[in-house]
DNA sequence: CCGTCGATGGCACAGGGTGTCAATTGCGGC
DNA sequence: GCCGCAATTGACACCCTGTGCCATCGACGG
């Protein structure tokens, strides 16, 4: 119950910040509007996000630990191309059932440099989960072994290239068709031994 | 003239702040130590570097350009891998140059998230670079051929790798090594047509 | 000796982020 | 209905980053 309310104003928090950042832009919005067209207090705004930032980066939280779950439900003997793939493809999911909330953020992350790097240091977090999971499946030890991490760089890699296309292409391009398109490129490189 | 104390200035800065994050670390250096420590006046500081991140990330400045560079001046007939090694090497080659300074800025950037965030979206602008020189290179339209994106995101992914590596074996591995490693297992997907 | 120009320092200010404390709300027990 | 308890919120003070503005100082040429 506390929960729910609690959930429920992260998302008005959400809604007035990204309204006012696609107008003004993100640099020059300031927390105090923000909180003004929530219509909260500027220290109850740092309860619910531990920087302005936040808000944005929020909406992707759950993409990291997503992928890496699909990968571990991924059957055992799949290799390693598909499985990634696979993983890949329950994040472009989120931008396929809902394209304008999605296509809204990822133009405002790309667009604006500081969210950019936050993104990217996200990313590096999936990366770690990813290589791990990878090295259990493959029997592989990623301290000695480069392979389960170049693994994962190269699908995150092919993860943002197709996420960087469709944001540019204003969402008429098709996601997983992307997404195919750079797998397509890492292909030979996921399906060798190593 | 006015020139090389900018230089010797800047020196000195980045010298007092790397030594207090050594000891401190970033988040907790506060921009008034620096200059203390520099013998500056706080309004100096920000004239030499645009923000406290600025001071260690700008020790990586000409990296991405000097890659560019080098890509540019391989054979033209030089394989996508080949070429790329050579580009990322030129970037190794000062890690084993200046061994310790290398060393302490990557560690300090690799365990501070900030600095971290910021140097892959550095990394991105690097990207951008060797993408066109790579589609000049190949004759390819870099907005509907996704290959030389790829490419170089694979080759920046391999020099992360290796750096990440370097840095957790505190200097004690070879970085050429540890590149060629990397490379090696993107390789079959950089010789590809495409 | 004087005027100019660039570098510097000091100051005030906006904005992000945090600690602290009082007021409010909501809820279960009596 | 009333009381006490816990969680949430709001308000204030504060630190830190980053910027605009202006006074100052020093070098250099006229």
């Amino acid at each position: 119950m506390a929960q729910r309310k609690r959930q429920l104003v992260a998302a008005e928090i959400t809604e007035a910040a990204l309204q006012l950042c696609a107008v003004k832009g993100f640099d020059t919005t300031t927390v105090d509007e923000i909180v003004e067209a929530a219509g909260i207090s500027r220290r109850t705004f740092f309860r619910y996000f531990s920087s302005k930032e936040d808000v944005a980066i929020q909406l992707l939280a759950s993409l990291g630990t997503d992928m890496r779950d699909e990968l571990r439900a991924r059957p055992a003997g799949e290799p390693p191309a598909t499985a990634l793939r696979h993983a890949v493809g329950i994040a472009i999911d989120h931008c396929v059932d809902e394209p304008l909330k999605s296509l809204r953020v990822v133009q405002l992350i790309l667009r604006t440099p500081v969210l950019h790097a936050r993104m990217l240091e996200r990313q590096a977090q999936w990366r770690e989960g990813l290589t791990i999971e990878l090295a259990v499946r493959l029997g592989r030890d990623p301290a000695t072994d480069m392979f389960p991490e170049m693994a994962a760089r190269m699908a995150l890699a092919a993860f943002e290239a197709a996420m960087l296309h469709w944001s540019v292409s204003d969402g008429a391009a098709d996601p997983h068709v992307l997404t195919d398109r750079a797998f397509a490129m890492i292909g030979p490189a996921l399906d060798q031994a190593g």
